[in-house]
DNA sequence: CCAATAGTTCGATTATCATTGAAATATGGA
DNA sequence: TCCATATTTCAATGATAATCGAACTATTGG
């Protein structure tokens, strides 16, 4: 991940409701939630909603798929790990070290 | 971490300069680097990278230490392992999954 | 085709942040 | 003490971002 994608989309989560908005997408996990969902979920107006929305997708973060009446939004859950790798590259020069060693979930494999 | 905190680190990092400001830190390790060698790795005016750093340690991602006449400047290990266990929290529901689980660097122990 | 529901776009307003030269402060050594 | 080196503060400027009501588009069912 160059740089550039690494600042757009850390600026997409420096934000109160981009990121109410995105864990609420990492914790519904890959079924994904409706806009509507989100906006009962987080509280916010429709039309902020959509802005933030908009720039999380730009950002690479989240991607949206139409389903009848519906858009459903879900985390780009590969992207956020190139975004976490990004941050702790070469850790300590690349020398054996322990500073830098994030475990997100249950390394368990997927069930779906 | 409470999200406040987040969003102020998230958005520390969310700057062309203070990310690779950043990221030099961490791959300079535990012991740190003198703003005068940050500047001469990124190649930001002093004023600027004063203005950065500031930025960095206000939110908890960087500390400094005086040393003679250095300053040096270090990476706050611990509150980036936060800030990224914050991102993925309760990562799809905390069901078993296998979408966001970071390797940040060796898991070996700590030579330092 | 019409009404209802779901989301998005637009636009005007307000607030916040990045940049950097010049001046100030701090430290160490001769 | 005095100078050179290291870093920070100040202040003015320019640029970017957040907010949300109202109007618009899209989809479904009757």
């Amino acid at each position: 991940m160059e740089t550039k994608a690494a600042v757009t989309a850390l600026a997409a989560l420096a934000q109160d409701s981009r990121l109410a908005v995105f864990r609420a997408l990492v914790q519904a996990g890959p079924e994904g939630l409706a806009a509507g969902k989100i906006g009962e979920l987080t509280g916010i107006p429709p039309s902020s909603l959509s802005f933030h929305l908009k720039e999380l997708s730009h950002a690479g973060l989240a991607s949206s798929q139409q389903a009848g009446r519906f858009v459903i939004y879900r985390a780009e859950f590969e992207a956020m790990n190139h975004l976490l790798a990004f941050l702790t590259e070469n850790c300590c020069g690349g020398n054996p070290c322990s500073p830098v060693c994030s475990q997100a979930c249950s390394p368990s494999k997927a069930s779906t």
